[in-house]
DNA sequence: CGTCGCTTTGATTATATTCAACAATGGTGG
DNA sequence: CCACCATTGTTGAATATAATCAAAGCGACG
């Protein structure tokens, strides 16, 4: 049973490139396959972590679709991410051994559970590994500084198109269409990523909608003219 | 000479709590004495790095303060942070190994130059220095998380206030006055950093000023009442 | 002492928010 | 299977907020 749910090792998980270093020998394909301790399933709507728990482990995306966010005593909330299959979240959680975010399922999904502990013992002897982690949370570092740039110099539009470009790239990575995505979030959940009411994220969409750069239909976006989208989002605040 | 300028260990840097893990053993700081191959000094206006260039080096700042930034194609640019001693900038370049962002200091400054291949390759020994180093990184990425949080749901006003209360807050940590600061920066750079722009900035110095708030004189700021800031950065959102 | 970069301030305009009403959708239980 | 409800999404009108444009003031520096 146990054995069922770990079934698929990460050396022979078909998302293994997007999680894991290439390029190891047999030796260190084993101890990387030890990384992952357990499967662990959260259901649609359901945290995976919640700001101020203890952390433990990171966790790789082998399905579904997650969002994390902040909250402030105060109301305020912010989501600031979009995670899909093969990304790893909980990297947030080093720092001070507990959770500074909250993850939340937005499909059905199931993360692989990597006790952090044991990924610095592996890191130790596997310089790939280490140097992997490296850059996993160089590169996450690097997409909050674009977030940054997207919300400290970005209209309404601009940044919409950066939003659905950024997804549909992501997912055509996955080997999905480039032109067609299902949206997991609400319209509020987007325009909080977005610093934008919902109000005005619906409004854009329909505006894009009216210029035939996308079709929509409720959470179905179908891509019309990237291009126009691209030249949107490179649009320089004239005047 | 070149003894000259390498002539303060880690191990007895007054700045080592900001920068290096506690609790070594004798044997741990000898090797991680190692770790700064050499100083550099950075004259006000010039650049430790800029976007592009190769990454080889994390970077910690023994003196001066700077700003990190990125330039987009489209003449767009964000500060993405503004870093002062003991802090460590450059961990945007390990993911591609080029840097992603410009580096500038705004006043003299001093850093120690760190190999990253050797930082790695110390941390492989030094159990507490390889966390030290996933801690730095994690805790960039929650910086980052509330700068998203800053530009995702404050005003301008808000904006303002968190940014003064963080700057004073650091530089408190560092024995400097926690009611007085001299700004480094423009109002233009802080604009950029706060995604507003630089009249803005200006303007909500002076509502502070005129409430009592804090006292401006150029880029020296007197902080009058800190509770009113804060109660500022609080106040939730109303209608 | 004049120039240049930075800052302040005012008036106007652009942009997104807020408030409000209504429509569409999906899930639930009768 | 259908009706109902809650949730989510759309759209319009009024308003708040910050951006833009413009002009003048201040300070540092040569």
């Amino acid at each position: 049973m146990l054995k069922e749910t770990i079934k698929v090792a990460c050396s022979s998980c078909n998302l293994r490139e997007l999680c894991m270093p290439v390029g190891l020998n047999t030796q260190e394909l084993i101890r990387v396959d030890e990384l992952v301790a357990t499967r662990r399933t959260v259901k649609r709507g359901a945290a995976l972590f919640h700001t101020g728990e203890k952390f433990t482990s990171l966790y790789a995306i082998r399905s579904g679709f997650f969002k994390t966010g902040i909250t402030t005593e105060d109301g305020r909330d912010q989501v600031t991410g979009f995670q899909m299959a093969g990304e790893i979240i909980g990297l947030d959680g080093i720092v001070n051994e507990q959770h500074t975010c909250d993850a939340v399922a937005l499909e059905d999904a199931e993360v692989c559970v990597m006790p952090f502990d044991r990924i610095e013992e592996i890191s130790r002897e596997v310089n790939a590994l280490q140097h992997h982690v490296h850059k996993i949370m160089s590169r996450e570092i690097v997409r909050d500084h674009g977030v940054m740039l997207l919300l400290g110099s970005m209209r309404a539009e601009e940044r919409l198109a950066a939003f659905l470009l950024n997804l549909v790239q992501r997912l055509q990575a996955r080997g999905f269409s480039k032109s067609e995505l299902v949206l997991r979030m609400t319209r509020e959940e987007i325009g909080s990523y977005l610093g934008m009411k919902l109000e005005t994220v619906s409004r854009t969409f329909s505006k894009f909608a009216d210029d035939g750069v996308i079709a929509v239909k409720q959470r179905n976006i179908h891509i019309l003219d990237a291009d126009a989208l691209k030249r949107i989002v490179n649009v320089p605040q004239c005047h």
